[in-house]
DNA sequence: TATAATTTTTAGACTAATCTAAATTATTTT
DNA sequence: AAAATAATTTAGATTAGTCTAAAAATTATA
């Protein structure tokens, strides 16, 4: 097992690796977790030893495999606890982040499969991003208008295109946020109106003229 | 702010003392906590230190006000917890304990408030156990059966007086198990049956016969 | 009430995670 | 390409929590 502290750098370090292929610098691991390079040297060691990384003197680290999916495991932990706060708790989505980062330090993977059942399986976390699935797989986060989602689809509302004081006291007022689950339930042909349900509870019927502009980030299969 | 050590000595020593006007004794807690009597009196002078505790040498500790209050607090939320987990994610009762040893630490006031009110503000865990409300004060349990509730009651399943296959298998079947909240909805006069409804969740009808075998903790106000 | 047995504390040591300061290696500049 | 600069690692120290073994205090017993 891992200590609470190898986690934190373990998920520090595969999200600074996101998207490159470089190895990551010392330099770059203690900015993110503020904390000094000679830390960070010291900890290294000890997750290469652990082989959760590869690391080379002077050059920087890469994760491994084995480091990516406990990685993984980290991120899903945090965005599903992340889902919980928001949806069972109505906390706001800026809200999270902080107790999320203590609870998926949480060690029981009994607990993370009935958390996952009990929020019914979401895809993304309330700041639109993508939840790993058990085994680690992601999939890919897409933006595009609530107006534009099918019969069923489902997304998280990440943002709005117009900011007018009375479009922004409708969203307050109908119980939409940033971060709400928004699940299509029907559609209709005649205005182009569409029933939804928001954060899996509370269902509401909204106009086109609203619909088109809220972005909903969606999953597309990959 | 108490480490997670620290936590783990105060409600460890807050348990013992429960009842004892006396002392609790260093290799009291070095068993309770399987550690050793010289690792219990260093930590002993640390929460000494910080007034948790009045520590005289040789002679063991009792609890401060401070320190009473912050081991009710840690109980409250590892209680809450596992109300949550029984509730919601439909644990058993006996399996939640370890993983609300490890929730009980998460640091964050309005996360306990905004649980409490998601559990409807329960007054017991899933073991018929108290849950210390938000400045401390416990209400005591008192057990009765279930055919005794009166309307609009609530307690956890604690027991049953009858221990045939058949009876078993009913509570099975009808979802009832131990540390399920029983809250009754309506009794029928008639024939002494009772509506009941499990967990906030699920009704249910159950007959007198059914009734008087199930026992049941609730609290009394104090 | 001395002595034996038990409990508790102290002393010294270990590991994990952190730091500062010095030494080493890599990179950039001229 | 040599010197200057920047990054990284090593060395040595600190704190929290733990241990074992020895010393001290309390309690039980003969």
């Amino acid at each position: 097992m891992n200590t609470f502290t190898e986690e934190n750098y373990i998920k520090c370090i595969y999200m600074l690796a996101a998207g490159t292929p470089e190895g990551i610098t010392t330099s770059a691991i203690a900015g993110a977790m503020k904390t000094k390079s000679a830390t960070v040297t010291d900890m290294l060691k000890k997750l290469s030893d652990k082989s959760l990384v590869k690391y080379e003197k002077y050059y920087g680290v890469k994760m491994t495999d084995k480091g990516k999916k406990i990685a993984l495991q980290i991120i899903r932990k945090h965005r599903l606890w992340e889902v919980f706060l928001v949806e069972a708790l109505n906390f706001k989505w800026d809200e999270v982040h902080v107790i999320a980062e203590q609870l998926e330090h949480i060690q029981s993977e009994e607990l993370i499969e009935r958390l996952d059942k009990f929020l019914e399986h979401p895809k993304m976390d309330p700041h639109g991003d993508p939840i790993p699935d058990n085994n680690g797989k992601i999939y890919t986060a897409h933006l595009t208008l609530l107006s534009q989602l099918k019969h069923k689809e489902a997304g998280v509302i990440s943002g709005v295109s117009e900011h007018s004081p009375s479009f922004l006291q409708y969203l307050e007022k109908s119980g939409m946020s940033l971060g709400n689950t928004i699940q299509v339930m029907e559609k209709h042909e005649f205005d182009q109106s569409i029933n939804i349900r928001i954060n899996r509870k509370k269902n509401l019927h909204i106009s086109n003229d609203i619909a088109k502009n809220i972005l909903i980030k969606t999953e597309d299969a990959k």
